[in-house]
DNA sequence: AATGCATGCGCAG
DNA sequence: TGCGCCTGCATTA
């Protein structure tokens, strides 16, 4: 689940729930069934979510008062999952680390990297080492490329790391190289300025859309599978893409065999006759 | 029942 | 570069 829209929707998801004007009582209950985070929890529980904020695939929650010092620090990790439900919540299974709880809905956290009570100036260490996020109003393009551009690193291995630009994955990065064509082998520093503010603005555009839909979706409408006269696609892990985990399946466009690669230990796709520049 | 795998990341060496 | 960590699900035996 977790790319940056899936944090962001979290967030946005959170307030919704839990923000201050939502059930008839504004404080949030909040526990920890599987302990991790008992102490915690014990400290916040009672008070109001005061505001939730994303950046990259951090979400961080603020509960109590504006000036309150204590803020939640969450990373989902590769594993970790978010489910929300309405009241009354059930019987908590063992591996929920963080439920949050108000009269009209609950939400379950388990699985996550990191789930910790920070202050405020850990929080800002935590922005600090992250680069720009395309989600975020605040973010500059222009910090993320003048990383890129000097690197001898791979297009690919700059995309997912989070202190050049926050919140991209491994599917949004297989997915906005192949949409511009563009070789993930190719050296940050060979990635011209119009090229990376084109891949700027699709992350933008594409994360936007991640988040409102909570879901990866990709694919021109042109080439959807209806417009291509071609089955739905039929998977577990949701929208439509071009080539993220469809290694040896027939490119949407060229129809070559979509190929598959290791890359710092992750899964890598692409198409090799589409993305030559 | 055991194994493998996943949209992540920090650390040791 | 490889390992560990968090969990749940699908696949294999």
């Amino acid at each position: 689940m977790p790319e940056g829209h899936t944090i962001h929707r979290l967030a946005e998801d959170c307030l919704t729930h839990f923000g201050t004007g939502t059930g008839t009582g504004r404080n949030v209950h909040v526990t920890s069934p599987q302990g991790k985070f008992a102490d915690a929890a014990a400290l916040l529980t009672g008070t109001p979510l005061h505001t939730a904020e994303a950046h990259g695939k951090h979400l961080f929650l603020h509960f109590g008062d504006a000036d309150a010092e204590e803020r939640v620090h969450i990373h989902l990790g590769l594993f970790g999952k978010v489910t929300f439900g309405p009241a009354p919540a059930p019987p908590p299974t063992d591996t929920v680390r963080l439920r949050l709880r108000n009269d009209t809905a609950y939400m379950d956290l388990r699985g996550p990297t990191t789930c910790a009570l920070i202050t405020d100036a850990e929080k800002q260490a935590v922005h600090a080492r992250l680069g720009p996020d395309p989600l975020r109003p605040d973010a500059d393009p222009a910090r993320a490329y003048a990383r890129v551009a000097r690197s001898r690193t791979t297009i690919a291995a700059l995309l997912m790391d989070q202190k050049v630009i926050a919140g991209v994955g491994n599917v949004y990065r297989a997915e906005v190289l192949f949409r511009h064509g563009i070789d993930p082998y190719r050296a940050g520093k060979d990635i011209t300025p119009a090229e990376w503010d084109a891949i700027w603005a699709d992350l933008v555009a594409l994360m936007r859309e991640g988040v409102r839909h909570n879901r990866i979706d990709t694919v021109r409408p042109e080439h959807l599978p209806e417009a291509m006269g071609r089955p739905p696609r039929v998977d577990d892990h949701g929208g439509e893409v071009y080539v993220y985990r469809r290694a040896t399946l027939p490119c949407h466009i060229c129809g070559g065999e979509i190929r598959t690669a290791d890359l710092a230990a992750r899964n890598l796709f692409w198409c090799p006759s589409c993305q030559q520049r």
